[in-house]
DNA sequence: TGTACATCAGTGAACGCGCGTTCACTGATGTAC
DNA sequence: TGTACATCAGTGAACGCGCGTTCACTGATGTAC
């Protein structure tokens, strides 16, 4: 059963949506390949058609996921996507969540090819606000950058502690709550428009 | 090959500590109950003398972990614990590091045994320097248990992104260092002695 | 445009391997008398 | 205190199972003429 040229790259996009998916509700080593093809509508064996090996989708899956929640970070206003990151329904749903708050602890056990994926995405994401505000070769300033990548640790520890807490548990609501009232607090006001 | 009681009692902490630095360096799916006994120095058939499941393992090594870190904030004052803690060299020894930063994800896929373990001991690390400084019956105020989760969220977020990129990437450092100085910079002044 | 053939995405059985767990066994410890 | 026996921490082989990966095969697609 061969296929179009474009249905099997429809297919492979296919196969590294769903493993990015999969991989931010278990974890890399929590979904097999048989799993995942599964998943994706297809049988285990033709896996390696389309990958090299269980790693390098891993890589590629990651540099997926990590695009697409810059764009999310970017749609909206930052008060609007923090008050989305550091909530509840983005705690309890890692799947359609980022990246970096579901498998940064995961990423940093896997070989260089997905750490570099990590390393790309931040630094997309950390960039992204400057690319879109600013007129080009207008540098930001280091303080810009720097409230940045405390914003986005905050972020992500605040999730990643959440998670790590019972489903019904106090705590886990209390970290949530004190860590977005703290971050909205000292977000810069919008400019009107 | 029976061994006294006491002997016995020392052999199962030896599993525990050691368990903990393993599933630190490589966490949970990562050690296998072979392993970890070979790494504690017996093999892999008595382990089942001491402990249920895996699982149950997994629970009393995170508390165990998480205990120490307790006793390591308290050990010094909060900018010392800080300077170490967001640093190049806690990041790159998990094994001996704080099992929040190492194992936060994991626990979140975790059954609920290990996430109460996590929850116990992250309230635990939360109230000790309340019990430490204040007398017993006078309430903390809230802002006071809000700054210390935000912070924690703010350490445990700056070295899980950390540890996620390659190994030399100046990312990687970067956003230790703007991390650290962040909070440095928030940390209420010490009172003299 | 029509025909013959090579390509290759997808199938499903099979591979070796390491996992968590079980089990019969050993022999020093701990206990009952 | 001395003896006989039960206990049980630790051993090492074995279990079933799921993993990542390989392979011979299928048959529609894409290509050369």
């Amino acid at each position: 059963m061969k296929v179009t040229k474009q249905q099997a790259q429809a297919n492979r996009a296919r196969i590294v949506e769903t493993a990015s998916t999969l991989f931010r509700e278990r974890g890399y080593d929590g979904v097999g390949v048989a799993d995942l093809m599964a998943a994706a509508g297809f049988t285990h064996g033709g896996f390696y058609k389309h990958f090299g090996s269980k790693t390098d989708l891993m890589a590629e899956a990651a540099a997926c996921g990590l695009a697409r929640s810059a764009d999310a970070a970017m749609s909206g206003g930052p008060a609007d996507f923090m008050s989305y990151y550091i909530s509840r329904e983005h705690r309890d749903n890692p799947g359609s969540g980022c990246t970096m708050a579901a498998l940064c602890a995961d990423a940093a056990r896997q070989p260089e090819s997905v750490k570099a994926a990590f390393a790309a995405g931040i630094e997309h994401q950390l960039s992204a606000p400057a690319r879109q505000e600013q007129a080009p070769g207008d540098n930001e300033s280091d303080e810009a950058r720097a409230r940045r990548i405390v914003l986005m640790a905050q972020a992500v520890g605040a999730v990643v502690l959440s998670r790590s807490c019972p489903d019904d548990s106090p705590l886990a609501d209390e970290i949530l709550e004190v860590c977005r009232a703290h971050v909205l607090a000292r977000l810069p006001t919008e400019r009107p428009a």
